[in-house]
Order: C-alpha cells, then sequence, then structure tokens
DNA sequence: CTTACACCCTGCTCGC
DNA sequence: TGCGAGCAGGGTGTAA
C-alpha cells in the first residue's frame, strides 16, 4: 500500500487525533511484527503526550513527551482505522465492530479525546519501535536514508550529484531509499514516464554537469514532485483494500498513467505506443518503450 | 563498493 | 470447484 503520498495521507488523517494528546492505554496482540516490539512497548506509550507527528520518507514519527519517539512502519498492508467517541467510522469494505476487533488487528492505542486507533496488517511487513528523540536521525531507522523527494534537497544538482557514476538502472536508483527516500514502485514508474526516460537508463546518464543530461535531471526533480504533491493531494492511492483512516478512498489510481496498464494503450498524444510490463530487481516496471527512450 | 536474489507473510487472481 | 503458480505498494540480509 504506502508509498510517500499514502503516508503522509495516513499521518493527516490520525494527527488530529493524536497531537496533543495523551496515551490512556496501549495494546499489543503479539509479540512481533516484522521485528520484535521494543522492550515494555505498551507500558512506554502509557500516559506519554504525543508533541507531534511527523513523517519522514515512509515513516510516521510520533514525538512523545517522554524523550522518546515512537517510529512507525507500515509495510506492504499496514494501515490504521480510527474510531472517535461513539462513531466509527469504517464505511466502505474495512468492516469493524467498534471495540472489538478484526483479523490481523495487531495493536490499539486509545487516546485522550477518546479515538480508538487500530493497526492492522495482513501481511505484518509493518512495525513500531521506540528510539529516543536525541539523535533520532542518527537511529537505525534513519541512519543511512536519502533525502525528502518533498524537501528542498531534492533538485537537478541533487539528482545528478547522487547519480554520479552510477550504472544501475534509473528504476533501481529511484527506489534506493539511501539516494531518495519514500518513492516506492509506483511512483517511481509514473516519474519515468512523465520524465519519458527509459527505465533501464544507467542512472549515471543524467549525471553530467551541462547540457541534455543536466535538463533531464531537472525534469525529473520537479517531476518527481509534481507526481507526489498530486498524490498527495488526491488523498493518495487506493489498490486493493487500501483506505484512509477514516475508511473512505484515495483515488491518484485513476491518474495512473503506466502503473498496472500493461498492454494498454499509452496516454502520450499521438504516441500509439503499447505500455510494456518488465521485470528490474525482482519488481514489475510498467513503462511505454514509444515515449520513454534509453 | 556494487548488484542480484531470497526472504519475511498472507491473500487474491488466474489458468488449468 | 479445486489447486498450484504467480503476484502484490515494503525493506533486509546474504552472497557473488
Amino acid at each position: 500500500m504506502p508509498e510517500l503520498p499514502e503516508v503522509e495521507t495516513v499521518r493527516r488523517g490520525l494527527a488530529p487525533h493524536m497531537e496533543g494528546r495523551r496515551f490512556l492505554r496501549a495494546s499489543q496482540r503479539r509479540p512481533d511484527l516484522r521485528f520484535p516490539f521494543p522492550e515494555r512497548f505498551v507500558e512506554r506509550l502509557a500516559n506519554a503526550r504525543v508533541e507531534a507527528l511527523s513523517r519522514r520518507a515512509k515513516y510516521l514519527i510520533a514525538e512523545l513527551s517522554t524523550g522518546e519517539a515512537l517510529v512507525m512502519h507500515l509495510g506492504m498492508t499496514g494501515r490504521f482505522l480510527i474510531e472517535a467517541g461513539n462513531v466509527a467510522f469504517a464505511p466502505g469494505e474495512f468492516h469493524h465492530d467498534p471495540g472489538g476487533s478484526a483479523p490481523h488487528d495487531h495493536v490499539v492505542f486509545e487516546m485522550e479525546g477518546g479515538a480508538r486507533i487500530t493497526y492492522n496488517d495482513v501481511r505484518r511487513f509493518g512495525y513500531m519501535d521506540l528510539v529516543a528523540q536525541e539523535g533520532l536521525a542518527a537511529c537505525r531507522h534513519f541512519a543511512g536514508m536519502g533525502i525528502e523527494p518533498l524537501g528542498n534537497e531534492l533538485s537537478g544538482e541533487t539528482i545528478a550529484r547522487l547519480f554520479h557514476r552510477k550504472l544501475a538502472p534509473l528504476k533501481a536508483a529511484l527506489l534506493d531509499q539511501r539516494l531518495i527516500a519514500g518513492l516506492g514502485n509506483i511512483y517511481v514508474c509514473e516519474a519515468l514516464f512523465r520524465a519519458r526516460l527509459h527505465p533501464q537508463t544507467p542512472a549515471g546518464a543524467l549525471a553530467t554537469a551541462t547540457g541534455r543530461p543536466r535538463q533531464k535531471a531537472l525534469e525529473l526533480a520537479a517531476i518527481i514532485r509534481d507526481v507526489l504533491v498530486e498524490a498527495v493531494e488526491a488523498g493518495g492511492s487506493t489498490l486493493r483494500d487500501f483506505a484512509h483512516t477514516d475508511g473512505s478512498l484515495g483515488y491518484f489510481q485513476h491518474s495512473f498513467r503506466v502503473y498496472d496498464r500493461e498492454g494498454g494503450p499509452c496516454v502520450a498524444e499521438a504516441c500509439g505506443g503499447t505500455i510494456e510490463r518488465i521485470v528490474q530487481s525482482g519488481r514489475s516496471t510498467f513503462f511505454c518503450p514509444r515515449c520513454q527512450k534509453l
């Protein structure tokens, strides 16, 4: 489910119910998700107030009054459901009995203010951790992590520098969280299509100081930002059963131009090409071989 | 230092 | 209808 726009959508849904509020109670259903929960997880959360709920790449970070930060990653299928007061907003397919629990509900936060926040994760690739706020950027989750694609650091200049002399294909370089952190399979495919760059182009091809490659790096930086901003504004993408914290659905998937459109017509004006699927680094890449040149 | 691949886990879809 | 194969938005660890 979640790349950066989906995580940002989740953050916005959770923030009003968490920021400035204390955890009245936390409970966990099992000792681990992808990784074991930290020692005394629920005890360390109890009574802690959430000072701010932020996002870094695909991670959610709740800064706590205790000096710790609750770091959360949604993996592939993680999601949060909020029930506030007597109202359970769980429309759509994601049925949830207020006060009860559904399969794969692994963690429940009961917040000051009345919200009950349930973390559900079918595949359990997500996880939660508690880390000292001091030196957070150097903790194991964030050490070595690349730049924030919606931050000021992303520019043609930066892309040229990061990709300098890289032989890896653009697709792999853009997915590499140590370079740019937050892009995933969907948005990389979409960005490369819009930039008319072939996914198998060696990343280093964008890394010269002047001329056309430099121009392409500039374009790519702007396009990455555009795609992510549009997706956040659309409330993320709804594939399979991803829903917002309130059960509503994102709709950016209707704006996909290549992702999951194998065999379909290229949407570019007068192109007439057909979208192809290839496998790179073990994941599907969708692209138009006519628009996107090596 | 790369890059490639298996793996973590569950569920859904597709072809036979 | 049943059944196995392949696939899925994530990251990590290991090997080459």
